[in-house]
Parts: C-alpha cells; structure tokens; sequence
DNA sequence: CGTTTTTGACCAGCGC
DNA sequence: GCGCTGGTCAAAAACG
C-alpha cells in the first residue's frame, strides 16, 4: 500500500487525518455522516470547553468491521482479511448479548473462537485541562488503568442508558498535558439525556445545512470545525499534526508537535502513522 | 438511598 | 508456558 492514505477510498478500515484540510476536504463527509447519528453537540461549559487538536475517523466501511481482542485492539493483520460481517446495527450489536455480561460469558466459555467485533471508532484529541469533555451524554466510569510509559491513567466509560453499548477511553497525552485523548466506540441510538439539555449552542451561528452537520459533534468538535471550515484556514490548519511517540521527532519540528502514545498510538496502524510533509 | 467512582482482581490476547 | 498489557468486572466507598 502506498505511504499516503486514500481519504476518498471507502475500502479503507481506518482513516486518520493527518491535517485538517485533509479531513475537511476530502473525508468529512463520511465522518459527518457518521457522527450525525452518534455524537449530537450539547453545550459545554467554559471551564471544560476543549480546543480540538486532531481527530481521527475509524472503520468507516461497515462492512469491514474492525475485528479486534479485547487487548491490542486495532491490530492491522486483523483489521485486514476478516470480514466477519457487517458491524451495523446497533442494539443487537450488543457484543455479549443482553442479560450477560462478558465476563459471565467467558465463565461459560462462549465465545471462544470467535473475535468480537469492534464498533466504529473515533478518537479525538482537545486541548482541555479537564479530563472528561461533556458531550451530552451520561457516562459511568467503570475502569481505570495506568498507561504503560505514562504518569496518567486511561479511564473508561459506558453510556448510562439502558442497552447503549457506547463506551469512550479518555486519557491525557504524557508529552503534553494539555491534550486529552477520546476515543468513542460504538453508536448512541437513544435520545440524548434529557437532563442535560439545552439551547444547542451551534443553532444560531450556522446556517440551517451547517448546523445540521456540526451538530453532530460535540461542542468542542463543533466549535473547531467552524473555526476551521472557511478556506482561508486549512493551510494553518494544516499544520495541526500528530507524530509517534518511539519516532524521531526532529521530522516534525516544523509543526506544533501533538505527542501521541497512548490510545491513538493503540488503535492505529503503523502503516498510517507516517506523515507526509 | 440511589447513583457514581474507586480500585483490586480477573481474563484474554500477544510476544517471547 | 509464562509474563506483560489492555479491558472489564464488581464490591466497597464516596457522593449528592
């Protein structure tokens, strides 16, 4: 496979951008198209707002469903091959089956054989001092764990809504603080929460089409795809990057350096990591 | 008192 | 087979 990644190729089970005007240009749509259905904005407070660094839109081919262990998850031998079905739809994706946990299931030795599959990802990095974004939607952590070669843990969350299998991991980068690490797994098709509800912040700046779209992300999605929307931007937003954390670094000296070794780092390819500039 | 967080234990997958 | 690591469970504690 050539060293630049095909946004336009639908084929592709993960496609990282590695600068805004690619995603903007060329792969957004798909990701609007999923992240309409899955990540609705909701108001944030200014004490949590994140400024959006980077995002990355994974396994956007439901029919290449991101076939995964529980542990090194995006693996690309097994990404690549495995076309075990179609990821889609939704509550009886439920991996494990309602009424049983994973854990009853391994007890009972089911599953044994068979690799579970792995719902559409999207992993976002924001510049936050605040750990957990708000997004709109009720979350209960339910682990945490440190991160090899990080001083801070990785901390998971499930939706609190009956049947919703959306989870998130939420971790900060060790090379710069600053930056928190989301990734969103899985679909949300509830409603969000009523109790968190309220004017959609977007509604007034956007037209009806944009809004429309951008309000699918979170706030914090939101605000930086506007911010970064209007041509006169990509080139500055171009230089929004992201490098690996066991690379030299001096290739990316020229950019503001997002130092990614945790999540990200876990659920992308090699292959994609090598940056075109 | 119901809900959420904390945290140690457990399990599966992977590399050696 | 063994050790390491990531992900999850679940009891206890904390919180509102």
């Amino acid at each position: 496979m050539d060293d630049q990644v095909d946004h336009k190729n639908t084929c592709l089970d993960e496609v990282i951008f590695t600068s805004v005007a690619d995603c903007l240009q060329s792969s957004l749509e798909k990701a609007f198209k999923f992240s309409l259905y899955n990540y609705p904005c909701q108001p944030i407070s200014p004490s949590n707002m994140g400024q959006i660094v980077n995002y990355r839109y994974l396994n956007l081919n439901p029919n290449s469903p991101i076939v995964s262990s529980s542990s090194n998850e995006a693996d690309p031998k097994e990404n690549v091959g495995d076309k075990s079905g179609p990821m889609e739809d939704h509550n009886e994706g439920d991996q494990h089956g309602v009424g049983e946990t994973s854990k009853q299931l391994r007890k009972q030795g089911k599953g044994k054989g068979e690799k579970k599959e792995r719902e559409a990802r999207v992993a976002f990095m924001t510049k936050s001092e605040v750990d957990h974004l708000e997004d709109g939607y009720r979350w209960r952590k339910y682990g945490q764990k440190a991160v090899k070669n990080s001083p801070y843990p990785r901390s998971y969350y499930r939706c609190t809504t009956q049947k919703c299998n959306v989870k998130k991991r939420v971790e900060r980068s060790f090379q710069d603080p600053l930056i928190v690490i989301t990734t969103y797994e899985g679909k949300h098709y509830h409603p969000i929460p009523s109790t968190l509800r309220g004017p959609m912040v977007g509604e007034n700046l956007l037209g009806h089409h944009g809004s429309a779209i951008l309000h699918s992300f979170p706030r914090y999605h939101q605000e930086f795809l506007m911010k970064n929307q209007h041509p006169v931007n990509y080139q500055s937003a171009g230089t929004v990057t992201y490098q690996r954390c066991h690379g030299d670094s001096t290739n990316y000296s020229n950019h503001q350096q997002v130092i990614d070794c945790g999540l990200l780092q876990d659920i992308v390819p090699s292959k994609f990591l090598k940056h075109e500039s």
